[in-house]
DNA sequence: GTAAATTAGATTGTGCACAATTTAATTTTG
DNA sequence: CAAAATTAAATTGTGCACAATCTAATTTAC
């Protein structure tokens, strides 16, 4: 078998292996909210930036309508978000918080620093990868 | 809202969305094998080590039962590979590759390469990303 | 001003991903 | 050796992820 096709030596594999690994991490934190990862995602667009329409959420996570309607409803059904058509366009759906969700904010300030506690990586080693990451991200996406 | 809220500056939603966006690479590269990147990586381990219980590609693709057993039925079906269990201890599944799925290797052979050119990451910064990501790797799954 | 194009979400269908449970076989222990 | 523990897959159920299609509303071009 030519090398090139090793799993060892590609990129694709580990990095695959990596976010699956990482959120795995938040999921013993986030079940404290009662939150999946993607949905604490959508809740971190809201309590960052107010009311979103869909395709907001979807351009700031790159993730489509097909992913985020049956999401954004669970939410909805949680009694964590509203969703409510605009008058102006009836095409638009726009996504606010409750007041429930508006207070799981407070719940959720502890989660970053539990994830670093359970990630355990070195600070140094986070933050490259980090910037290699952002790097490689503002180029691959457009 | 407290700063280690946001999401820029958080670690895990660049993984995260990186992880998704090269593997939406990998799709049209795969479509001409008929494959998605999970059974892609199913056939790699087997194109690699050969014949292989579900368990042993479980824990080289950090993937369990739930996950395989219907990918594997999918290759099965594409006769690309054989499900057999072993006489000696029938609660073990063999997997082995059809003559199609040996053969599928040789149009697998232009992959990696199709895929580093649509990529068109810095040699320096993938090798860089690869290199942060295997250290991180071997410390956080254990 | 109306037909064509565009835009925004929803829907549908396929395929992971994984926790929890089940089933069946093998090992270990008393 | 028989009961208990362990092991290996399969099954079930929930929740993404995304392509493709659909529906309805708004823009635009003529």
């Amino acid at each position: 078998m030519s090398d090139n096709l090793k799993l060892s030596n590609q990129v694709c594999f580990p990095l695959y292996t990596l976010a699956k690994e990482v959120i795995k991490k938040y999921r013993p934190i986030l079940i404290d909210l009662d939150l999946t990862y993607p949905q604490y995602l959508v809740m971190m667009v809201l309590w960052e930036e107010g009311i979103q329409n869909v395709s907001e959420i979807g351009n700031k996570l790159s993730l489509d309508s097909g992913t985020l309607t049956p999401l954004l409803k669970r939410l909805e059904q949680k009694e964590l978000i509203i969703r409510k058509r605009k008058t102006e366009d009836e095409r638009i759906v726009t996504i606010s918080l409750t007041e429930n969700g508006r207070k799981l904010e407070n719940t959720a300030q502890c989660v970053p620093n539990k994830i670093v506690e359970t990630l355990n990586i070195d600070t140094e080693d986070l933050q490259q990868l980090k910037n290699i990451i952002n790097k490689i991200n503002s180029k691959i996406t457009k």
